[in-house]
DNA sequence: TGGGATTTGTTCGTATGTATT
DNA sequence: GAATACATACGAACAAATCCC
């Protein structure tokens, strides 16, 4: 279900005390662009934005420059706010440098993680499985959303909040190149992630993570290439998937 | 020499053609911070700022979330910024993922330098030694920014940003947890490094760069441990340097 | 504890700059 | 190319919160 800018779904009083209104309209803004309800390249003009979720222009601007500080979004100057639309070099850019990080998340939660960790990181996967299955409108983020609940287990303030950033755009990325009704993060390698990282094993924990990260990007990048459409075989068991799901 | 604000040093038509006045701001303040003109803690109400410089509180608390965003100044709601005052633990954060994102520079940057690059390198290590000789203020700043200039070498504008974040965080964590006086970068440190990437040793060039960067941190952070006093043969032969030199 | 001074948070009018016809 | 329409950039003023006696 693609979000709804609607002010009335969520509390004032939680907006107001422990997030200012900024936050809550970046919170918004951030959901509806990861979700693809705002598609790259969409004009987000101050104005619109502000009387649809009741706050001023001067809030609704603030929200738009911490999301150009991710760069969610662009701002050109007296020219206003669009999702933004990173080029192919920006994609490779974001996913060298993701997955540098990526490696020192796996090497610190390598062998560090409870039972329950792994029980909640099985259960995203689940999750996923079955956003993918009903092909919901959000499944990119909730594939997304993976590598911030592993970020997370990192216990590196600074290591989350550049893993955040990176996935963001990585599913901003995805949604802009990738093919539709296409699984972006393949599940199995996720599952697989998890596995030689329960095992402790981090030398197959890092090759998998980073094949993974490979994987994503390439799935989505080469439908660019001299033959951009998928080969029948590739077509034919994705959709087998989803036909047997039901 | 501290920074003085003064606006009149600067020119208005470069600030608003090119940089909008917030990124006028901006500039200033974080060189302040960097050069420790600004030190850890200090307030920094917008009503002065602005008056100060010229400009309104709007462009001023633009300037301050966006070094907010960096975590160079810290916004606590309703009662207004300061300048960051990173802890312990938080400067180990910001040194471990600092790390692994200087092994991507070196990756990328290792064999790949034009000898005028490599000419660059060199005479702004050139340049730290002078600052340090003179007692320059903003000696740390300019030893900090031998990480900028290498990652600018990286082709990677996403990772270039984050060195640059991260890098003027460190110089914040070295004027506040460091010794005065005490050279914060080892200039002969900067010199292999750079050799290293000369002669096209990657294995090398990371060795250092990462006992480099180990190196800086610890000297930093071990003088609060239980013998927080220099030995008195670290003491002599740092003077040395300095009445060496002149 | 209370009240005045100070500082932040926000609104909104106006000026400025950009695109379009 | 000029004029128009439009959205942003900025600043003054007001409202609310915090600080300091």
């Amino acid at each position: 279900m693609p979000v709804a800018i609607n002010p009335e779904k969520i509390t004032y009083t939680a907006a107001t005390k422990r997030g200012s209104r900024p936050d809550y309209v970046y919170a918004v803004l951030r959901l509806a662009i990861l979700e693809q309800a705002l598609g790259p390249g969409v004009k987000l003009p101050e104005d619109a934005i502000g009387e649809q979720l009741g706050v001023s222009r001067t809030v609704v601007r603030r929200a738009l420059e911490k999301l150009a500080a991710e760069e969610l979004v662009e701002i050109a100057p007296n020219r206003g706010a669009s999702v933004a639309r990173p080029t192919i070099e920006e994609a490779r850019d974001v996913f060298t440098v993701r997955t540098e990080l990526e490696r020192l998340v796996v090497e610190r939660v390598c062998g560090n993680l409870t039972p329950t960790q792994v029980k909640v990181l099985e259960q995203w996967v689940a999750g996923e499985e079955r956003a993918y299955r009903e092909a919901a409108d959000d499944y990119i983020r909730q594939a997304a959303e993976f590598h911030v609940i592993l970020a997370e287990m990192a216990d590196s303030p600074l290591l989350l909040k550049y893993i955040k950033s990176l996935v963001a755009r990585s599913a901003l990325i995805l949604g802009l190149y990738g093919r539709p009704n296409w699984p972006s993060c393949n599940m199995d390698e996720h599952r697989s992630i998890i596995a030689a990282l329960r095992d402790n094993d981090p030398k197959r924990a890092w090759k998998t993570m980073s094949d993974h990260l490979d994987g994503v990007l390439h799935r989505a990048l080469d439908s660019w290439g001299e033959d951009a459409q998928p080969s029948v075989t590739e077509v034919i068991s994705n959709y087998a998937r989803v036909v047997d799901a039901e």
